[in-house]
DNA sequence: TTATATTGTTTATTTTTTAAACAATATGTT
DNA sequence: AACATATTGTTTAAAAAATAAACAATATAA
């Protein structure tokens, strides 16, 4: 009986978020919200459409989703050096505080949801999901 | 700089099932339906709370998935042979028809989804996922 | 027997997605 | 330059999905 690596790959996932979104609840975030600050963290001052782009999520639900961040103070819009319609959001320094315990909660899921692999097989899973995702 | 296993892989769940659900439209179905399809040809006459368990999907809306399947023929609700508050879910010869041709669906989205990597790298991701996959 | 739990279902509530429209600005074409 | 078209962020509305609560029927445990 086959068993197709898009079915366990979904499954994999579905249980990976869930675990990380209930452990985010500590910090008042969402797997989301843990997206955002991933990529600022890769490269600072994105626009809104950027970062929907990376995460696929349109600029819709996004513009909500940046709210909470800011409110919380974690992020701030700030002017785009060359597009006035945009706006360059970046990570405040509580932003990369709180990011690094949400990166903490990573390693604990990590931990976790690879348990049973060794380290030079989620290296080999690291070295796998990357080429699959290679092209953007 | 380190790439999240857990990241990477939520990121290529979400764009296989994309992908899948893009193309299952042909039959008018979802990846939930499939879901269903394909663990009752795993084993046939389940409860709706056994589908539900494998698949992390409530009863409640299970319901209406169940609803839409039987609908369009491709399974059908039988008495329970052991518990009379309960529906053995059974495919029907259509269903095993239409799930046919999901799986060359699958097929085709794990051609191309994992088009980047070799038959040996399919494997190898096959047993890592299976590996993680194995408590449940 | 009685109390508690479970299955399938319906309904209502809440949350998410998706779509549409808009002003401001940008880009491309003539 | 002038014009048409596209894009960014935003709000609003509409649609879809997830969650919760309640219920009858039945099962299980005390």
């Amino acid at each position: 009986m086959a068993k197709w690596n898009s079915v366990l790959l979904i499954k994999a996932a579905d249980r990976t978020r869930d675990l990380f979104n209930k452990y985010l609840k500590r910090l008042n975030l969402h797997s989301k919200h843990f997206g955002i600050l991933f990529w600022l963290s890769q490269q600072d001052a994105q626009s809104q459409v950027e970062l929907g782009e990376r995460m696929r999520i349109d600029r819709a639900p996004m513009v909500q989703l940046i709210d909470y961040l800011e409110q919380q103070g974690l992020v701030e819009r700030t002017p785009h050096p060359s597009d006035r319609r945009a706006h360059a959001v970046k990570i405040t320094n509580i932003g990369r505080e709180v990011y690094q315990q949400a990166l903490q909660i990573a390693a604990k899921v990590e931990a976790e949801i690879f348990s049973s692999l060794s380290q030079v097989e989620r290296q080999q899973l690291n070295v796998l999901l990357n080429r699959m995702m290679q092209n953007n």
